[in-house]
DNA sequence: ATACAATAGTTGTTTAATCAACGGTGCAAA
DNA sequence: TTTGCACCGTTGATTAAACAACTATTGTAT
């Protein structure tokens, strides 16, 4: 009993805490290579944020991703060296740099979006979306419970 | 409409792909450090392989953890550098290393599993085991999908 | 006005993931 | 027997994560 418990944990738990999200980066990454897209998942999910309001400083991205700030500064030096975003300094407070979009990094929206909605429209084949929202639930209670 | 699909997809692609592994395994880790344990929870993840069964080649182990054998020859320099496992060489098939757990990596084993025990009963508080099996159930339907 | 705290971003170190290429071993078919 | 294929593990290159320590700037409180 406590045996099959702990087993279930295990489980549980390696499926969480990465096997989930390596098959998830995995198959995103394969889709964006295939199309011929220079980018990973990390970057999509930055990029999300400034196609949804560009200008935005890191400190910004940093939290509306969950990545730490160290993470972000090299996600967009990565982004960067690829041409996709620049830094611009800002005058009325030296700190901050405001991340901009360059008409390459716009360009991509389109065609990446295309990729995920299509990737996603295939992850969720056979469930219904009550049982993807009620599933969102949980694994939202999960987060909840550990942060 | 449309907008409003793409947010909702977004949000659970960043949370099943990055998100929730991120804090699980940043959870994980620091509950280790705080006990003294030595361990990842990638490195963990090994470990109960070789708890469950010691002796395995490399090859088993990246089955079970689902992890491409790179990334295990590297997790076991890790854990051979702490002195956790050993590798022994099989003279009747020279391809094959048995990884074998040292008395060291024997002795953490109940340390570490009642930290994932107690880290596991945290995270499901107020969440009932059939919600849980309902969601193990959708998020294995989601990989399915996908590999 | 100065001293201290908070904020923004960078850098160093360590761990880990992918993919691709490579070396050595085992095996089976021509 | 040797030729070739499959298998096991390693290595190199690139990307990314966490944490801690650091610089520089801004804001605040005495």
């Amino acid at each position: 009993m406590q045996l099959i418990e702990l087993v279930k944990i295990n489980e549980l738990l390696s499926i969480l805490s990465g096997r989930l999200s390596a098959t998830l980066n995995r198959h995103l990454n394969r889709k964006f290579k295939a199309a011929g897209l220079e980018i990973t998942t990390e970057q999509w999910l930055v990029l999300v944020c400034l196609w949804n309001k560009d200008k935005l400083t890191q400190q910004a991205i940093s939290e509306q991703t969950f990545k730490d700030k160290a993470s972000i500064t090299r996600l967009l030096d990565t982004l960067s060296r690829h041409d996709l975003i620049e830094r611009h300094s800002e005058p009325s407070d030296r700190r901050i740099n405001l991340i901009h979009l360059t008409e390459k990094g716009k360009k991509l929206e389109e065609q990446a979006m295309a990729i995920v909605k299509e990737s996603f429209e295939q992850a969720i084949t056979g469930i219904t979306p009550q049982e993807l929202l009620f599933s969102r639930e949980i694994i939202i209670k999960l987060l909840n419970n550990i942060i």
